[in-house]
DNA sequence: AACCAATGGTTCATATACTGAACCTCCATT
DNA sequence: AATGGAGGTTCAGTATATGAACCATTGGTT
């Protein structure tokens, strides 16, 4: 649950939600072998999400399949530097106030949220449907705003802390075709986890979908990433007219009817447009 | 300079700012010897803030005193982890997107920006100055956010990016009084750093100011900080009632008349009781 | 009440993986 | 071409992270 829907839940009305049934494997690290220490506890920020806000010893153990007394060292090291902080009665960790602060200093250098949110709620008022902004980190887009308009009985969950993987879903393949290429060589060589029965882990199939998208400048997904979940993205790119992310909107597969799609398409490629320019980006000459 | 601030700045115009002259040391952390590689390699990320968003490797090694080997490698795995990332060509390091996410995946189980955000602001707006919200990180407060209505021609400057000193701010003094006692001893303990000639160093002089905070329920410190700049605090406190952090309201010494802080007091006082209850706290029964 | 399982946390010998002096490369200035 | 400063790399040596085994506490079951 991202931070709105948890508002709204809380506060107004409980809508239904399209529900979701991934494959969903715990994105494994490609290279286990070597990893150094920093690294292993910061993984352990990343099994925290919306919907597993506190987690404690055992279950670290668990999901990391570390040994207790290192992971214990990481916490303990991790909530020093208020990454964490433990609540003192169900001994339980949870995202300490250093990542409000970091990630204020960074806004503050570089306001890509408050950049892109209205470019995003823009986007999703004028279509009607959820869309969402992320930002390539890693092999990975990192969500970096969502919106949902919220005018239909079903919608789409997106859930703002998952990273999402760049072979599943429409964000990922505007990133992949626009791109770095040894990042498109990476993806190609490496897993493609399959997440739904339509999830294209054909490295041949990739490079088609990856293709057809530069020829048409915008991505298109169905069912690759959620069921009954249709999407398209469009890259955002950065100076040297890369791209760095997307922009995407998502709209459960009954909805998706070539007029709509055609309409969403339409929107989103004037809204990447916008979100480049606005974050000093140029376009690719080639 | 902040989020807003910047914003501000950028946008519509720029105003004169009350310019500060602390001593600012650095504050260096207290047991230098007995440090895991996961703090060293955290501790790199504090030399950022909001007027130094980039940092090249020489310039971490002058900061961090630390061997530029050793650094290195610290700066590789954080952009690995997505907490920097590197510009290509100026080959500067910057806070990475990782952080908008952990910060997103916190807010969202602990909306506590969302909900002191208003509070701050509607104090804000009261008293016709800067206020702001921070909370207790280990030995030190760590913004959440701040607000100023910029009524008047000079103002308060506020950076958000970095840590309050407990015993120099009106916001720490309000934890000191209703915090944890053991943090109340170590503070004392410690060395009390002067960011101005007024700022409390003796302990004597700070348990005095300690305990009138106990008695009056609300701190209140002049240029202890900032020169020229006045401020009062009032304490938030957490479900065991104890203070987890506070609001403060800060104003340039040259308008800090008794009717003015008596105003503010009032204000702030009910502000920071509407903060505690909206946070699920307690006030303490004793 | 005794038992069991599961939780959070600690110890300490071992050896892994972190450290740092020295080195390399590139680039702009002198 | 020599200098200084930038970012980055190497590798021997050892500081530092690791993990099996241990303890303490809690909550549920027999």
């Amino acid at each position: 649950m991202n931070h709105w829907l948890h508002y709204y839940c809380q506060s107004w009305v409980f809508l239904s939600i399209i529900l979701l049934h991934r494959r969903a494997p715990r994105a494994a690290s490609l290279d286990e072998s070597a990893m150094g220490t920093i690294t292993k506890a910061l993984e352990l920020l990343n099994f925290f999400s919306a919907s597993r806000a506190h987690i404690g010893l055992s279950e670290f153990v668990r999901l990391s399949g570390r040994d207790k007394a290192t992971v214990h060292r990481h916490l303990v090291e991790l909530e020093a530097n208020g990454f964490l902080e433990q609540n003192p009665e169900s001994r339980a960790y949870r995202l300490g106030p250093a990542l409000l602060r970091l990630s204020a200093v960074r806004e503050a250098a570089l306001p890509m949220r408050a950049v892109v949110r209205p470019i995003v709620t823009d986007l999703a008022q004028a279509t009607g449907e959820l869309a969402h902004a992320s930002m390539l980190q890693g092999a990975m887009l990192s969500p970096v705003c969502a919106f949902d308009p919220r005018r239909h009985g079903t919608q789409v969950s997106f859930d703002q802390s998952e990273m999402l993987p760049l072979h599943a879903t429409s964000s990922g393949l505007a990133v992949l075709a626009f791109g770095p290429p040894d990042l498109r060589a990476a993806v190609l060589a490496g897993r493609l986890t399959p997440y739904t029965p339509d999830t294209p882990t054909d490295p041949d199939r990739l490079r088609a979908a990856i293709a057809r998208t530069r020829d048409e400048g915008i991505s298109r997904l169905d069912q690759a990433f959620d069921r009954e979940v249709s999407s398209q993205g469009a890259p955002i790119f950065d100076a040297r007219g890369e791209a760095m992310g997307a922009l995407s909107v998502a709209v459960p597969s009954v909805r998706a009817t070539p007029e709509k799609r055609a309409a969403i398409r339409d929107h989103l490629i004037a809204a990447a447009r916008q979100a480049t320019l606005s974050l000093g980006g140029a376009f690719p000459t080639t």
